[in-house]
DNA sequence: AATGTCTTTCAAAACGTTTTGAGACGTAAT
DNA sequence: ATTACGTCTCAAAACGTTTTGAAAGACATT
């Protein structure tokens, strides 16, 4: 049943019938309702695509998941989907989801969905300090809405926690709780909030009055097997840092059973503390202290930005930077002395 | 820049400039050279609406997330669909995500992709006993591949996992190891895979000689917070079971946490194992004794299947099961005697 | 020279909508 | 009776592809 046979049946053009069911001001309430009704018994449902061709949009939104592990994979990006997902949906808007590794499949793929006119808009995750994908988009133009910030002038839409601030409050805590020997295992360089979060970190530091190097800074992949390699190498040093500061919880939950495995206990010998606060966070032994962003929030404020950019709001009108909770629970504490060799 | 235009630049009609583009054997080897390279000097991108319009296939393929909480929103998923994001990818057609929660909004959601012809296939998880989802597609002759099975004589591609199977293996398990007061927290009911992993569990109880109330069944969301719950109701009983099977990783974490919150420890008081062999199970505290199912295998055979379909293999050709591994790691062990009123 | 057979190209139709520009009809004002 | 002006409806064009059916040209065979 199309548009051209249910005219038929009802011996209007397919202007009419057309005009009847999107509303327009200029037919007849009888024959709209007549129109309506037909539309309900047959059972005529618009091809989609037919209108997105007409109309030159798409009414879908693209988005492209990292292939390989490491923070993409793991709770919180399900999570963000959700949210992202169920906004879009209440506005009729379809997810078009694709997966690339990154490196230059990655570019392809954003390409291929904008070149190819398969979105109206993305929505790009992970975020890196100098981010080619940011720049792509910019330079054609195309709308987006950044899950993150990048190192630019040009002015785009994003909504991004404040890492810096956040780390910085975990800093504070620490110090306070006494530990002088930190680390932080922290994410992959390029992207920009392992970045922001060692600014914070280390600043805190400094702000008490001990040097830098009261911290030992490692990067790791954000996956618990990462988080665990790394607290591993930590623990292994003739002095090891007495707080794990994690980048996220997985992490944190790696290097928990790596601090574990050395003999240590959480938190009577060693501190550790994570970020995102995934649902998990609060049954792991002990459960953890982290800060707190809320995902599925974050993911309808994504939605909510790409409505608005569609509608015409300038991008640099849709910038949003939310303030990190701190989640106090049982992994850290005050320094004391070593309970095992 | 579109096929006319290429055309119109190179001389030659839009048939010919689409046909050697899209490889017919009628073009000139010659004119083949000169269209590829012009497209590719002016950057000509076919547009995927206009072909899929004219093609009456949309080359995506859909699925629906359930929105509200338990195992979907858990690492599980984000696996599942990096899996088949992957594999379509690579055969060039799109992943279409819709958020919907369950009850009749869920099949709404269903028939606005079916009906809006925005998918050529779907994707349907968790599914039900009686599953009104397939029982729609089946009568629409839609494609589309499951994962997990419902109860119908109706032929329909699936990939499930044998969780009869794998429970009455768990089950003999912690028969073995002495445990005589065991308990399964399940999913909810309504599940397939619910109703198969008690059937398997109580089975081998009953196999051992033990009744099949040597087992208490409760059932919760697939959640941390559901685990926990459940667990803390049956610690609270005047004889606690000693062992806890858990319907997935996440319900085992959360009941862990119970255990050790009534003053018991795993798996000395109390076994707990769980289900899906996440990768954050072997960094709980005990890593925890689990089935694996691989879950990004099964996304990409998932996807597998669905290319399959739509090549014309009859769906009763592409019905697996697969077998869940045990892993065996530190949650579970021998029964003895309580350490704790 | 006429016929047949490939090979290569083309104009036009088709996919199912929305939008454009115009016409038919009725009613009120001249 | 003509004009003017709403209101309602319509045929045709447009969106950018692929596919259909046919024809033009080259070459070999009679």
């Amino acid at each position: 049943m199309d548009l051209r046979e249910l005219a038929r049946r009802l011996n209007l053009s397919v202007t009419t019938v057309s005009r009847a069911l999107n509303g327009f001001p200029e037919v007849k309430e009888a024959t709209r309702l007549r129109v309506e009704e037909a539309a309900r018994a047959y059972g005529y449902v618009p091809n989609r695509l037919a209108r997105s061709l007409q109309k030159g949009r798409t009414e879908a939104v693209g988005i492209v998941l990292p292939l390989q592990f490491g923070h993409f994979d793991d709770p919180f990006f399900t999570e963000l989907l959700v949210g992202l997902g169920e906004r879009l949906h209440q506005a009729d808007l379809d997810l078009m989801v694709t997966a690339a590794p990154s490196g230059p499949e990655e570019i392809a793929a954003y390409r291929r969905m904008v070149e190819g006119r398969r979105v109206d808009a993305m929505v790009v995750g992970r975020t890196r300090r100098q981010d080619d994908r940011i720049g792509y988009l910019l330079d054609r133009g195309f709308p987006f809405v950044a899950h993150g910030r990048t190192e630019t002038d040009r002015p785009y839409a994003f909504l991004d926690m404040d890492h810096e601030r956040g780390f910085r409050e975990l800093g504070r805590r620490l110090v306070g709780h006494g530990h002088r020997r930190l680390a932080l295992i922290n994410g992959p360089e390029a992207l920009n909030l392992s970045y922001l979060r060692r600014a914070g970190f280390l600043g805190a530091l400094v702000e008490a009055g001990l040097g830098e190097d009261a911290a030992t800074v490692l990067t790791g992949d954000m996956t618990e097997q990462g988080g665990h390699a790394v607290a591993a190498r930590l623990l292994a040093l003739p002095e090891p840092p007495t707080a794990l500061v994690c980048a996220n919880d997985t992490m944190a939950i790696g290097a928990m059973r790596a601090v574990k495995q050395h003999g240590f206990a959480v938190p009577g010998d060693v501190s550790v503390t994570g970020y995102d606060d995934l649902r998990m966070s609060g049954f792991t032994e002990p459960p953890l202290t982290t800060l707190r962003q809320p995902i599925r929030e974050a993911g309808r404020s994504l939605a909510e930005k790409l409505l608005a950019l569609l509608g015409g709001t300038p991008p640099a009108d849709l910038q949003e930077l939310w303030r990190p909770e701190l989640v106090a629970r049982d992994s850290d504490g005050p320094r004391r002395a070593r309970s095992v060799a």
